[in-house]
DNA sequence: ACAAATTCCGAGCGGAATGCTAAGATATTT
DNA sequence: AAATATCTTAGCATTCCGCTCGGAATTTGT
């Protein structure tokens, strides 16, 4: 049950736009050393978020990367879903195109996996990285008192 | 979000060793022709199993294996964490030995797999190999009427 | 016009994990 | 003894991971 360095990385830096949404564009190098990523690394990873339409890219000197919407729109499990593809414990429960299984009526383990999917899912798809901004503001409130 | 093969294959024998749980000893290979997985491997998969104590060993002619409990006291999260390891979405949160982080008193993300991670092992935890054989009789009982 | 800052794109690559196969050693039953 | 199993280890092809690197394209500022 392990993600790879891409979800992980990902939601990293689509928190760190989140926290500087409304700033203008944020030039990818800032983010990889404010998050401690090898920035070469990032810029790909960047690229399929922005394929995915989830950031926006402004080109050349001043240029950088900004939130497509705003951070309260964006949930977990869009990022998640983008960076490592539909989510499923076991193919054959894919969100999408589940590979096809003869057995598949009469499978238990697969009303299992479907069970985790779906709580994986909700868990994922009702953190938005609006609630996540909330969450940091409340840690450093807590910080200072 | 992907199990490997030895989770996904682990729970199928496990399930197998249920549904025969009370005819003794089933052999190996018994187990890979039903549940369709090479039996060479699995031979090493239910090696983890049986390390892990949840199945019985019986060696020699008329042996292969048997249940180690009642299939209503083993969990899916028993049998995962068996085959894959502590769960956990990302390393910094880890069932056990959560890899140090010096950011992790402030880390945001931290939180969100946090949440994650305790909502798999909710789910797993809370199914029973006994739980999968009720909805195997229920489906069963559905599909004759 | 030119230089600097940035995104964009693709090639490549070492190391680790995955999913097996295979072969033999060991134990038990008949 | 012979047959039936588990047990143990080695190996191996393929894929994926996590990068690095180089350079092209685009925009801003001087």
């Amino acid at each position: 049950m392990h993600l790879s360095t891409r979800g992980h990385y990902g939601l990293l830096a689509m928190f760190d736009l989140a926290e500087h949404y409304g700033a203008g564009p944020i030039p990818l190098k800032t983010v990889a050393e404010r998050q401690n990523i090898s920035d070469n690394y990032l810029e790909q990873l960047i690229a399929v978020l922005r394929k995915a339409g989830l950031v926006r890219s402004v080109r050349g000197a001043q240029g950088g990367y900004i939130l497509a919407r705003e951070p309260g729109s964006i949930t977990v499990g869009e990022i998640i879903r983008a960076m490592e593809g539909p989510i499923a414990p076991v193919e054959c429960v894919s969100e999408v195109e589940p590979t096809e299984c003869d057995q598949a009526d009469f499978c238990i383990t697969r009303l299992v996996w479907t069970k985790v999917r779906d709580k994986l899912a909700e868990v994922m798809d009702s953190i938005s990285l609006g609630d996540m901004l909330r969450d940091a503001e409340r840690l450093s409130a807590a910080r200072k008192a």
